[in-house]
DNA sequence: TTCAATCATGCATGTTTGTGCACGTTTATG
DNA sequence: CATAAACGTGCACAAACATGCATGATTGAA
């Protein structure tokens, strides 16, 4: 049947290779070359994107944005998804608070929607969200060595900075939230900065999309029970939902 | 039907990274550039604009520029006099430097210039010139109180911290630049944060645009012999110039 | 071998998405 | 005020899409 024979695993390693080299890929082209159906040049790539392996697109596919990619990148992904979750963390943030924002895509989204407020002392260590909050807030810039990754200062400087902050609250970012692994970072060094501020704020909040719940990210920041709140999406599960709350967290629902 | 076809995904990167290079924009390059209509155009950039990506305006659109301290909107006043200052600027830093960028408009033009040259190190007290080179350069950031009007952390905590550096260049921003007052910023913790890594660092160098030659402001920095050189713009006058040759400065002229 | 179960695939179906065009409105500029 | 360019919107259409189903190949146990 297949005139260059293919198995399904050898057709979507290939596609891997393609992607991985041009970063991008279109189904017809793919079904010219594996001389199959678009369908399943579509089922490969679906299949693929669930795995993380590719972003379905319209078209076609790309390469997946790594996990440990310069936040801004992340943030024009879904931006509606977001703001709306940026909206629901926001009602939070009170008069005279000292907050602390973590690095995140969605705390950037945060920092935008903040303009309102007033009267409250913002800190952070993440660059992007400083530059967003600058003539909005009292702003606190926690300095240190920025990490490319994580697109914040994260360093033995940072840490000892951090750790002179008492928030009212910090609204951490996170790779994963998962009940047992509690919130989860990318590495060591932004695990411990998370760890720390997140001790010595009088409440914690986290917001998650769908796509982070239930990911159990290499490095843990603190327990889920530790987490006062958190901030989901309308449609997630049921039983996530059960689960977080079952430790003790207040589950709030974005717009 | 596309010529060269690209995915929408793919556009409206290349539009963005169009936006980060060049500050803005028009529909009508654009649709000529990808072959697609300008409706289509517009309707990406309407998309991108809501999702804080772009500023549209009418023929086109300008990169996000939403927070800008008082120092930030002059960068948007004449930008192409700047970029020649910052491009006669850049050709300083060398591989392997330490650069302290202070607060400025101009050092936001020297930090998106920046982009090319690899293995040095930038230190900086202000967020949106870290925003800039998060993803460019090896990055070390000033943290502190930040400053609304000066658009940087110059607080004690900052001035703790920059005293840690020795850089190998700094280039200072100026609210002015004359012969006797010698460089000057606009208030006294800025100038203090300024004279201590300007003391701090190997050499020390500044830029200046026609308004701000000769004016006074009210509180000095470091003597104007103290700055090694002093980049300014092709039309200044001469006798400005010999003023300030006549101290020992090497004055570089902008392209 | 034989038969049933599983799998990958293509095709037909109805839906969604991106795009261009026509229309009337707004905007910049002389 | 006049004019042309840029604009937003509704509409139409084709391409890309998800899904269900039928088909033929492959596998594994009887």
């Amino acid at each position: 049947m297949n005139a260059s024979d293919f198995l399904v695993q050898e057709r979507q390693v290939r596609i891997r290779e393609k992607l991985a080299t041009s970063g991008r890929v279109l189904a017809g082209d793919l079904a010219l070359e594996f001389s199959v159906s678009e369908d399943t040049i579509r089922r490969d790539l679906r299949e693929m994107a669930a795995a993380g392996l590719c972003r379905r697109v319209y078209g076609g596919a790309l390469a997946p944005v790594p996990p440990t990619a310069p936040f801004m990148e992340r943030a024009a992904e879904q931006p509606e998804r977001k703001h709306s979750l940026a909206r629901a963390a926001v009602q939070f943030i009170e008069q005279g608070m000292l907050v602390f924002l973590d690095a995140s895509s969605t705390n950037l989204a945060i920092a935008r929607e903040i303009s309102s407020i007033s009267g409250i002392t913002v800190a952070t260590n993440a660059p992007l969200i400083a530059s967003a909050l600058m003539d909005k807030v009292d702003l606190i810039l926690i300095g240190g060595t920025v990490d490319r990754r994580v697109g914040a200062a994260v360093g033995g400087k940072a840490l000892s900075d951090v750790a002179l902050l008492r928030p009212d609250l910090c609204i951490l970012g996170a790779c994963g939230v998962e009940a047992q692994a509690g919130i989860t970072a990318f590495h060591l060094e932004d695990a411990e900065l998370k760890r720390v501020i997140a001790r010595r704020s009088r409440s914690v909040m986290t917001t998650a999309t769908a796509e982070k719940l239930g990911t159990a990210a290499p490095h843990d920041v603190i327990a889920m029970a530790e987490c006062g709140r958190l901030v989901v999406e309308q449609d997630t599960a049921a039983e996530t939902i059960r689960d977080i709350e079952a430790l003790g967290v207040e589950v709030i629902f974005a717009a």
